[in-house]
DNA sequence: GAGGCTGGTTGATCTGAATCAATGCAGCAC
DNA sequence: GTGCTGCATTGATTCAGATCAACCAGCCTC
């Protein structure tokens, strides 16, 4: 169940790389109501674990997600398993795939969840007839790139602790964007599945969200999370270790 | 200058993940002379270390690179960079700022090269009168997406050596993939750009080199490299110190 | 050719995160 | 209730890679 609090958002200083993140969740743009009238387009629904496509399946779909929350992993082809990302509403699934017969990762409901399904050889087509649709769909899947390279920026030069902050600092922008509460909000995902994403092992994972409750940053209750101190946070997730040269402005 | 032996493509097993990088080098299928017809497509020449493009600049064209290599880089506004990967012959330039008003990383030539210029808002123009562009370069973006996303995995599941070995066996593959020779190239980049690719220290890149070198995988005279056991190295870039669980088929 | 500079290597030491190992705790079956 | 089972936490120890530091090889300028 979705923790749904309406406390506002508050004007909080928070890690510009975090809040680029987020704002990404909020332009993606791609209208239903729009596609409708070009696309057969159909609702589907999904139980917790359950998948909406993994890697290998026949690729005839792009999806937007409507409700819940899902967990996009990849397995090479040797058996390492990375979690890639986690998506919510509004946010658009399985472009990866353009262009190939078959999906290349997991997608998998973390709770019940609804996507839009949206043909895919229709989708181009549509787009050809109109070209707003192509732009939004170009722009969608670059947003997505932007994504994924903030995060590998934020791996190869963040520390155990930063990128926990960051992550969490994440999901309370991306939740606050939705309309839900910034400052506690429920963690759909296991501590390992945190920890792939973080490229972490979960013992760590723990370790630093005990450090950070320790300081007065957090109150966690398994998977309940609540900010205390935003701001201390967004301090830790981008200034900790940076050497003199790299310090942050702040 | 190019090294350029004709020596043949030997029959070697390698990475599954190397090769699924290398693969997406020779699909991106984006025909020049199919655009001519379209678009008023330009041609540009670099100098090394000349930047293409950086962010904060204005946005107004994609680029597909012709000749020489780039480098990919971001860095965030709190001055923490990252290199996000290397562009050879064929591959796209800039597709990540589709959408956005300006460019949101830098593409630095790291040799003489040259790019054709595909002005960008006359792309899409494009691309509604030509389907078929539409896509292809939806395609190219879901390649790049694909691209990341595989190197993401390697940075969250292998070790220093394992990194190294992969970069290297991927680099070589897409030598191949232009018909350079895979046994022997030369690095573009300095040991600095390969340490941020890789996540890792310069110094620790320098080592892991050496151990390599000691053991008989490559020979490295300062940039210029020669892989003497690319089998070995295919067998250190996946299995290594993989857990009995995950371990490779091979 | 001296001097300086950048990029690269190598060595010694330190440390953050991984690993190994227990223990706790909620939810579920029976 | 008892006993699972899966997820999470916590502690002790180890180790891969970072850090600090010295040194070296090209390469440029003068």
């Amino acid at each position: 169940m979705m923790i749904a609090c309406q406390t506002p958002i508050v004007g909080q200083r928070v890690n510009p790389a975090v809040t680029s993140i987020a704002r990404e969740a909020q332009r993606i743009g791609i209208d239903i109501e729009l596609l409708r009238r070009f696309l057969p387009v159909q609702r589907r629904q999904l139980q917790p674990d359950e998948s909406l496509y993994r890697g290998g399946q026949t690729f005839s779909a792009l999806y937007l997600v409507h409700a819940g929350f899902f967990r996009i992993a990849q397995i090479s082809e040797d058996g390492r398993e990375q979690v890639l990302g986690f998506r919510m509403r509004g946010e658009l699934l399985g472009a990866e795939a353009i262009g190939l017969p078959t999906h290349v990762c997991d997608a998998v409901a973390l709770d019940t969840a609804q996507v839009w399904e949206l043909p895919f050889p229709a989708v181009l087509q549509a787009c050809s007839e109109m070209p707003e649709l192509q732009a939004r769909l170009s722009a969608a899947m670059a947003e997505e790139m932007r994504r994924d390279r903030t995060w590998m920026l934020a791996l190869g030069t963040l520390n155990a602790e930063q990128r926990v902050a960051t992550f969490l600092l994440d999901l309370s922008a991306r939740h606050a964007a939705l309309g839900f509460s910034a400052r506690r909000y429920l963690l759909r995902m296991s501590r390992m599945d945190m920890a792939s994403y973080l490229a972490l092992k979960h013992e760590t994972v723990s370790r630093v969200l005990a450090h950070l409750i320790e300081i007065g940053c957090l109150e966690v209750q398994r998977r309940d999370v609540t900010i205390l101190d935003a701001q201390r946070l967004a301090a830790i997730a981008c200034t900790q270790t940076a050497t003199p040269a790299l310090r942050c402005a702040a």
